[in-house]
DNA sequence: TCAAATCTGCCACCTAGGTGACAATTCACA
DNA sequence: TGTGAATTGTCACCTAGGTGGCAGATTTGA
């Protein structure tokens, strides 16, 4: 679906050979995949569940780059350095992940050219969306903010599969470091948002009951 | 110098060929490379001058994303798409580029694998860049970010050869469209680092007096 | 199944920085 | 070289959203 979808845009043979080279793990919800400064160049795909990269403030505040989703990859931008890895990725909920060493994935791409053009519009596609992260941020309120997140997270979480709005396990305190406010105000404007019919909120089971509302929300900037 | 300097990336031979595909074309202050929507998947190189890319919010703010200095390419991640520009790219001040088809960039990098990595190098260069910022614009007071970018400026326009410290082509809107706040507050802030003798200003003419005062001011995130 | 940890919901207060409105300065080009 | 446009400097006022603090709800895991 998603831009970043790296494994949904393989073919058959391709996903195949990646895979063929990956380990499999398991993780539990929290545990992390790695963190700012680790060594390492291994390569990860999420097979299952959801992710989150982040990087912390000098001060101590986490600011979410980005959400995970099955099929995108982590760690494909520090293997060409040496400097450690430059964010957290951490589980947000139970999670399967499959690990390609650095030196294979390598490998893997001079093997296949088209699949490294892939991999710059995977990193092209992150680009962009924290390009658009930083004018909403410099540009909307919070409300604006708020509403917008929660819309394109609906867009890309919804399963056009099943059409199921399964909850997803994000604090108000996710929603505040990836929408730049503080966490009281995540709560009161997610309040607001209830009263006025645009969601259904019960604890952590965030659902948008009016769709066009919350658009309407999100696309009043004042 | 930095990371995103792709023609002083490339070895002698590989620069020979692109610049051997490619037409020169000088452009006054303000003339735009291209501007987001238009067609085209053409890359670009700065040869000589100052360019600036941002996007412009639907209120109608600009947002700088990033300054780009000679040697940087720009129009990669638009070649994969069909979907027009994704950003504003205008010079600053009077500059010389050279422009390479989409079909022989394409064509070229297929031809020097290397190449290619070196493209995902520069757009995961920009965005570490691009999360660096966000995490400042959440993290840091106004003028933390203001003393940032102007100590990061310093450091990417500076040239090591003459040593010498060139005055660039920035009017305040200019540092509030990157720093996201209003005019207004980069000129009290601009006024205030001036009387404490951190910098020497004439009318779009800053130099740094006191590189390690400021280099407080950037870090004292409150 | 119960206690501790984590998360949500509220609220009164406060302040950084946005707003709007000028006048003064500098620039660009005719 | 003069004139209009662009940019800078300053100020009084205002408000969105941050702060801190605490009570109650929910979850977790022992």
């Amino acid at each position: 679906m998603a831009n970043t979808d790296f494994l949904g845009k393989l073919n058959a043979e391709h996903r195949d050979a990646l895979l063929a080279r990956a380990t499999r793990h398991r993780l539990n919800k929290k545990e992390f995949i790695f963190r700012a400064g680790d060594q390492g160049d291994a390569v990860f795909v999420l097979l299952a569940g959801l992710v989150k990269t982040y990087k912390t403030s000098p001060k101590g505040e986490d600011v979410i780059l980005w959400f995970g989703f099955p099929g995108e990859v982590f760690g494909v931008v520090e293997t060409p350095h040496n400097i450690g890895r430059m964010v957290n990725v951490q589980a947000c909920e139970n999670s399967e992940i499959a690990k390609v060493s650095g030196a294979h994935f390598r490998e893997f791409l001079a093997m296949h050219a088209e699949v490294s053009q892939l991999c710059i519009r995977v990193v092209a596609s992150r680009l962009g969306m924290l390009a658009n992260r930083l004018v909403y941020l410099m540009a909307d309120n919070a409300e604006a903010r708020i509403a917008k997140f929660l819309v394109d997270l609906a867009a890309r979480y919804h399963d056009p599969k099943s059409g199921a709005e399964h909850s997803i396990g994000l604090t108000h305190q996710d929603i505040a470091d990836i929408t730049g406010v503080k966490r009281q105000t995540v709560t009161r404007i997610l309040g607001k948002f209830t009263k006025r019919g645009a969601l259904t909120v019960r604890y952590r089971n965030i659902s948008i009951r009016d769709h066009d509302l919350l658009a309407r929300y999100a696309a009043r900037h004042f």
